[in-house]
DNA sequence: GCAAATTAATGATTTATTCAAG
DNA sequence: CTTGAATAAATCATTAATTTGC
């Protein structure tokens, strides 16, 4: 094989420290334009493309909150164990409200405003705490379709399918209801199940 | 702005009847190449782009899914009230491996091959049973990287991303090492579900 | 009959899991 | 064992059915 990228990516040191700084940062899930910023800069240090950049930072985020969330039930098992009247109740009693697993406690979840010291000039970086909404894609070779860009301001409606040609993109800031963070999973994936009905919630206690 | 269709695809009948016979007949997970054949065609029944095509897939697959395990759930605590001493230990003493939530029972599963009756000028769609490996993506306003076609035959490894121009993609039909179908989830989201029905729970022999 | 109010379906997003290369 | 890549599950959000009070 001459030369056939057909390995996966590999980030250089450069590239992995540029991503994780970003992450530190704030960044989550960088949209479509953002991507492409990020990718045409970090191409400076070696291979990559934007996919990949996708990629880690679904990844990243999702394994930071896996950490997470394991260090967080291991110190509730160790206190629970250690120091059983103390602890117990606080969690379990507590109104943990929590619509499904995504339960990032507040003292790290997504920390707060900070600017990221790459792409200055670009502007859209600059991303807080929100996360933008980017769409997920089917490849479709080499031919892909738009990103959703909610428009949506105080509640609900007034979607819209804008497609930006150039970099410029309109990064438009606000966006979700940012939604809130929980404490504790009353739910979590690990005990998961809970009804989601309104009604008839009849015999989703257990499970696991 | 021309005419923003702001609002979500909404499949017509035409293009709903030749989506279902495509899943009837086994498609699953169309590829990229597929699926901008069948948004080609399904073009000419009205609006409509490659994500909704990748989108109605991905929910209808989950969905049939969702229902079969919903099904399986409701015979098996069926069984169990009704002809306890018959069949109870059955299922919980055997050994029910299940890695995760996807479980499909054989007796359903992916059915048998069988001929898509659109596409036969194309090739690629007459998709058996095993489903092509579809990358995901993030939208990138307009801009997109390319699809992932596994070119893996006998085991794994050799991936390659290939950009296809044309339609006349290559269409290997082997890949994934075709899981083993668990009969019984050990894991729980089987259990979960049902709960989201309400009371009149009319089928869906929907009427479009 | 017919809208507002509910509920069920389902299109679109996001998050969690799994697979497998290195 | 780590982590890039890929897939499935869970969820959100909007539209279509359906119900309900008039």
């Amino acid at each position: 094989m001459p030369q056939a990228p057909t390995t996966r990516w590999c980030p250089t040191p450069e590239q992995l420290m540029i991503l994780e700084e970003m992450y530190r940062n704030g960044l989550r899930t960088p949209n479509a334009s953002q991507i492409q910023q990020i990718t045409a800069h970090l191409s400076s240090y070696g291979r990559i493309e934007g996919k990949n950049v996708f990629y880690w930072f679904q990844n990243h985020k999702a394994r930071d909150r896996q950490k997470l969330r394991r260090r967080l039930t291991m110190s509730y098992l160790y206190a629970q164990s250690h120091l059983q009247n103390l602890v117990h109740n606080q969690f379990m009693d507590q109104g943990f409200v929590s619509p499904h697993s995504n339960f990032l406690p507040p003292f790290m979840g997504y920390q707060t405003t900070s600017t990221v010291p790459f792409f200055h000039q670009a502007g859209p970086i600059q991303q807080t705490v929100i996360p933008e909404p980017a769409s997920f894609l089917i490849g479709s070779d080499r031919c892909a379709w738009e990103t959703p860009h909610k428009m949506t301001h105080a509640n609900h409606a007034n979607h819209d399918w804008m497609m930006v040609v150039g970099s410029e993109s309109a990064a438009p800031s606000c966006c979700r209801p940012l939604k809130t963070l929980d404490l504790f999973p009353t739910k979590s994936t690990a005990l998961k199940e809970e009804c989601t009905s309104s009604k008839s919630a009849s015999s989703c206690t257990t499970a696991y």
